[in-house]
RNA sequence: GCCCUCGUAGUCCAAUGGAUAGAAUGUCUCCCUCCGAAGGAGAAGGUGCAGGUUCGAUUCCUGCCGAGGGCACCA
């Protein structure tokens, strides 16, 4: 039971009624944890806040287990603050040291999950807002592997529709076969596609699905490419819509839907009643002209995501979707979802010398992800992001991004799993002495241990409400305390039981950090 | 027009309704005979505006200002 729980049953004991009951490290207090629960109790019972806080404090003291707190005093205007003995709070790195690699893990999720994102249209190169969703659906996924859940990372690839017959008639046009349009893909890479085959262009050139079909097969390995073994991000499962189409999939989503009674005919056309969701309007599921639409075959990749015995989908959309929300979710709650979340990432905006820059997929004018990840390297792209929520409307200047990528902090977190490795390589993994482990009390000690001891709060946190970006910082926040614990404290010359404690503490942080990396999947580097 | 997201140090970003709003970067001052200085100590610098809710608001509510995105029988 780690001190955390302790103080929690402490609290329940004596304050009963109070059900949610809040623990939380404060900042710049010097207290190890605190409590807000006397305002809540103030305000049911109507007294002071101030008192309570004062009562609950002399309570909890004597009902703690001898040697447990050190302190427990009320402050401010109602905060109760709990100081813990080196003993008690040190008792925690045992957990560390059963562990190891499995620290961190938890059980709060026990679901079958799958969580889709990317899922770019393999007309072309990645944008960096794919990449932002990418590295975030990546590393969600890994959060909540971690916390029990099965867990499938997939990309949904639309590999046949209006977008593909676009590509190759584009492609086509790129050679001056067909006419230009002003919907036609532009960039260099449909230009440079179409002159590596021309021969197979201009055969085929009658022929613009299957064309279109041939290049997205290109680009899409060219995606894989780049997401994979650039970028790291490892996806479980590529979902074909051809395949949902020849499965037959969108027509028995709608058989469900007619089942349901969510389905009316209007003007020639099927609607879902999507209103009854909190949709703005119904969604059109086949057209006047019997041509079902993307939406409809989306309903199809969600029932066969059921159909595969999914309780939660998760799926990962750029801004550009928002308007899709409230119609995808009536649809994962006809097909039968236990959970289903969708996460809009906001977008990101490109400076350069503090302009704005447009950038246009279609017009070929953007930064691609991959240019980013060649530029800086994977840790650094991949910290870039993940320590920015994904609601942030982000400005991305290419030019500072470089001249930061020297000093990007995914460097600065690594660096302290290196200095640990180096300490630990010097003096030879020190034996790890249970009841050395008090010994380790100074203030340095001691925010250092408290801060290792968040990690697994800080993993199902982050299962519960996908704020990945919290791993990112809690990465920036142990880096410190380890970093001031390495600056303040010594080791190697200290005498036998302290030198063995605090080898104990280092190697204690060598470990969480690599848990985090892994989670957050960056490398753990030896030597930098 | 309606809907969503965002507005926090010079800059880029944090902050389950909590205490003195935190890092990084940039600027300034110190610290390498000592476990790796890609480090540490210190200084200056901030919640768009106006109300409201309450013990307490960057956070919740209303209005305004500003930025981005979405509002098809397209995908």
């Amino acid at each position: 039971m780690s001190a955390k729980d302790t103080i929690l049953k402490i609290l329940k004991k004596i304050a009963p009624g109070s059900d949610e009951v809040d623990i939380y490290v404060p900042e710049n207090q010097g207290a190890h944890y605190a409590t807000n629960i006397a305002f809540r109790l103030a305000k049911e019972q109507g007294k002071n806040p101030a008192a309570i806080a004062a009562a609950l404090a002399r309570d909890a003291k004597e009902s703690a287990p001898a040697g447990f707190f050190a302190k427990v005093e009320a402050a401010g205007p109602g905060f109760v603050n709990f100081y813990l003995t080196p003993a008690a709070l040190n008792a925690g790195l045992l957990l560390i040291f059963k562990e190891k690699g499995k620290f961190g893990a938890g059980k709060s999720r026990k679901d079958k999950v799958q969580v889709e994102f990317v899922s770019a249209n393999p007309t072309g190169p990645l944008t960096l807002a794919n990449g932002r969703g990418g590295f975030l659906g990546d590393v969600l996924g890994n959060v909540l592997k971690l916390s029990g859940a099965k867990v499938e990372k997939e990309y949904y690839v639309n590999d046949t529709g209006h977008q593909v017959l676009t590509l190759g008639r584009s492609i086509a046009a790129a050679l001056g076969l067909i006419p230009d349009e002003e919907a036609f893909y532009k960039g260099d890479y449909v230009k440079e596609w179409a002159r590596r085959h021309s021969a197979l262009v201009k055969k085929m050139q009658n022929k613009p699905m299957a064309l279109g079909e041939r290049a997205a097969k290109d680009f899409l390995g060219l995606i894989k490419t780049a997401v994979g073994k650039k970028a790291g991000i490892k996806f479980d499962r590529f979902t074909s819509e051809k395949a949902i189409h020849a499965a037959k999939l969108p027509q028995r989503a709608l058989q469900l839907f007619r089942k349901g009674g969510w389905v009316y005919e209007s003007e020639g056309a099927v609607w879902l009643k999507t209103t009854a969701f909190g949709d703005d309007k119904d969604r059109v599921l086949v057209t006047s002209e019997k041509l079902p639409t993307y939406f409809l075959a989306d309903a199809g990749h969600y029932l066969e995501t059921k159909k595969r015995g999914f309780d939660a989908k998760i799926n990962i959309l750029g801004p550009d979707h928002y308007g899709y929300v409230k119609r995808i979710q009536a649809v994962a709650k006809i097909v039968g979802f236990k959970r289903s979340e969708v996460v809009i990432t906001q977008v990101i905006r490109l400076m350069k010398n503090g302009q704005e820059f447009k950038m246009s997929k279609r017009k070929g004018e953007f930064v691609t992800f991959e240019d980013l990840v060649s530029e800086v390297g994977a840790d650094v792209a991949r910290f870039f992001f993940l320590m920015i929520s994904p609601t942030t409307h982000m400005d991305f200047d290419m030019g500072l991004a470089k001249e930061r990528s020297a000093k990007n902090p995914v460097y600065y977190v690594q660096y302290a799993y290196v200095r640990a490795k180096g300490i630990l390589r010097k003096a030879g993994a020190g034996k790890m002495v249970p009841k050395t482990l008090a010994l380790l009390d100074t203030a340095e000690d001691q925010r250092l241990v408290r801060q290792l001891l968040e990690f697994p709060s800080v993993i199902e946190a982050t299962a519960r409400d996908y704020q990945v970006h919290r791993l990112a910082r809690y990465g920036l926040d142990l880096a410190k305390d380890f970093q001031q614990f390495y600056e303040k404290e010594h080791i190697m010359g200290e005498a036998k039981d302290i030198k063995n404690a605090r080898l104990a503490l280092v190697q204690a942080t060598a470990i969480v950090l690599q848990n985090l990396f892994a989670v957050l999947g960056i490398s753990a580097p030896s030597k930098m």
